[in-house]
DNA sequence: TAAGATTGAGATCTCAATCTTG
DNA sequence: CAAGATTGAGATCTCAATCTTA
C-alpha cells in the first residue's frame, strides 16, 4: 500500500489490520452477549485481584491520565469499582473492584475466552502463536516496555483460578 | 491477567498490547516529524494510486461510514484530497488525492518506513515476521476478511514505485 | 516545588436518522 | 423502496490547566 514490499513491513501492516478486526469482532461479541464494553472488561481484569493506582491503570491500558480518570468514574457510577484514597499518601487514588464488579467480570470472562478462541486461536497454529509471543516480547522490551503481558506464565500460574 | 495461561490467549493479548504501543510510537513519530496525523496518512496511502469510494475507504480503514465522511472532509478542507461524484451514478462519492496531498504523502513516507524499522522490524526476526504474516492471513481469511493487506506481494510488485 | 489526579475545552468516533439518486 | 453518503446527537479520548497533598 505504501509501495514497500519488505516482508517485515507487511508483517507490521498485517498486525495493524488483524488487530483492528479482532478488536471489533471480540469487542462486539462481548458487548452483545454481556453488555460490558471492552474497556470496562479491561479495567476489571486489571484490578480483579488487587487494586491499582490510577496512573498504573492508565499505563497498562494505554490511556492518558485524564482518560483513566473518566473511565474509572463511569465504572464507579455503575457500582463496579470504588475509588479509595490511601491514608499514607492522600495524593494517590486506587481503584478497587466491588462484589458487583467481580460478578460482572466472572460472567463476562467465559464469553471473552470463547470469542478469542472463535476469532483468533482457532485460526492460528501453536508454532505461530509461539513465534508471535517471542516477537511481541522483543518489540515491547526493545522499546522500553514491560513484556510481562506476553510472557507472564509464572505470574499467572501463581493465582490461576480456572485453567479454563 | 484473566486467569488463563493458554499460550494462544497470551499471543492474542500480546497482539493487543504490541499494537497499542506501536500505534503510539509510530504515530507520534510521524505526527512530530511530518505534522501529518496517522489517519490522514492512511487515507493518502489508500488513494495515492487510484481514487476510492467513501464506503471502500471506511471498510479498509476500519471506520464507520460517518467516520469516513468526516475524515475525508477534513482532508479536503486541508486541500490534500478532493471529492468527486461520478456522472454515471451520482449516489457515490470518490476521494481523489491532489498534488498537494501527494507531496505530503511522499514527504511522510520515508519517515513512516523509518519509524516502522526503528520500533518494529529491528526487533523481529525474518522467521517471526513470516510466521506473523501467515497467522494474520489465516485470522483475516477465517473471519471473512480480505487478506491482501498481509500477502500482497504480487499486487505491490505490479506498481511498486520505490523498492525503498 | 513536585507528584498525583481531576477538570475544561476541543477533537474524533459511532449510531441512527435523513437526504439524494437509482 | 434500495444504495450511498452525510448530518445530528451523544460518547470517549487527549492536551493543558488546575487543584490537592507531600
Amino acid at each position: 500500500v505504501t509501495g514497500d514490499e519488505d516482508p517485515k513491513w507487511l508483517a507490521f501492516y498485517g498486525l495493524l489490520h488483524a488487530n483492528a478486526r479482532l478488536v471489533d469482532l471480540v469487542g462486539s461479541a462481548m458487548e452483545r452477549e454481556t453488555g460490558l464494553p471492552p474497556s470496562w472488561f479491561e479495567v476489571l481484569a486489571r484490578i480483579k485481584d488487587d487494586p491499582a493506582r490510577m496512573s498504573e491503570l492508565a499505563d497498562d491500558l494505554t490511556l492518558s491520565r485524564g482518560g483513566a480518570t473518566r473511565l474509572v468514574a463511569r465504572l464507579e457510577e455503575a457500582g463496579l469499582v470504588v475509588r479509595e484514597i490511601p491514608a499514607h499518601d492522600r495524593r494517590a487514588t486506587f481503584a478497587r473492584i466491588t462484589d458487583k464488579g467481580r460478578e460482572a467480570f466472572e460472567r463476562a470472562l467465559p464469553v471473552h475466552l470463547q470469542a478469542v478462541e472463535e476469532f483468533f486461536s482457532r485460526h492460528v497454529t501453536d508454532q505461530q502463536a509461539a513465534a508471535m509471543r517471542a516477537a511481541f516480547a522483543s518489540v515491547l522490551v526493545g522499546n522500553g516496555y514491560d513484556c510481562r503481558p506476553v510472557t507472564d506464565e509464572a505470574a499467572l500460574r501463581a493465582d490461576a483460578p480456572h485453567p479454563s
